[in-house]
DNA sequence: ATGAATTTGAGAAAAATTCTTAAATTTTAT
DNA sequence: ATAAAATTTAAGAATTTTTCTCAAATTCAT
């Protein structure tokens, strides 16, 4: 990503104003303003965003991918009937990730769901 | 699932003998045994099985579902090159979880990558 | 303003999984 | 053991989410 274009804007635009939101969600806001905005861009741009630390992705499990505003590290909890996701801070997580992995170089990805 | 078929029987075999097996893994085994058998028997047993409880689902971020042996709760260590998998147990991490989400009524999905 | 680099739109393609349906298999009741 | 009823299967179409391709358009640097 060498430079923003109105497209990119946009898209990050949408992600800061709403959070949590799946591609189709973005590009279906997108569209309201740029109609001719295509879905290839919006998945290209969210990514590369994500990559550039700017917003984060967060991957759900059995559900498309969502981009969020926060890019702090903190989980989800999501409502599996309507779909709902709130963000969810759980401190000392890390510690224990990081003794039971043993390893500094690490990745994870965590989310609830209750009801 | 009312009863148990060949088909059934054969890729709760495959599962138990090998775990952490993805539906496609178990496909190309089972077709070792019985060529004719389909892909969708084998999701719709995989996830049956599951249902059941005598087997375990485990989603995986970016990655087709593993299925596994071992029911018990425990998560999977994965290496983001070669994808191998690897069982990890967290002693605290349902506490932890528990009292971050204040409901009895909870179920995650946990996974974490290293190198 | 021009040329080089980058991004876009449109749609094809890929990957994983679910769904549909007629045929086959298994169970149950005779 | 047999026929009828219930369940499961095979085959492939369909769905969903995401990536890829590439010519055309846009943007940047000069």
């Amino acid at each position: 990503m060498k430079y923003m274009t109105k497209q990119s804007q946009l898209i990050l635009a949408i992600v800061a104003r709403y959070g949590h939101v799946t591609a189709d969600e973005v590009h279906r806001e997108a569209k309201k303003s740029l109609p001719k905005i295509a879905v290839g861009t919006v998945y290209r741009n969210l990514n590369e965003l994500a990559e550039t630390g700017i917003i984060k992705k967060i991957e759900v499990p059995n559900a498309p991918d969502r981009f969020d505003k926060t890019v702090a590290p903190h989980e989800h909890l999501i409502c599996p009937n309507c779909g709902a996701v709130e963000d969810l801070m759980i401190t000392g997580l890390d510690t224990l990730l990081q003794s039971a992995v043993g390893e500094k170089d690490y990745h994870y990805c965590l989310t609830v769901s209750a009801r």
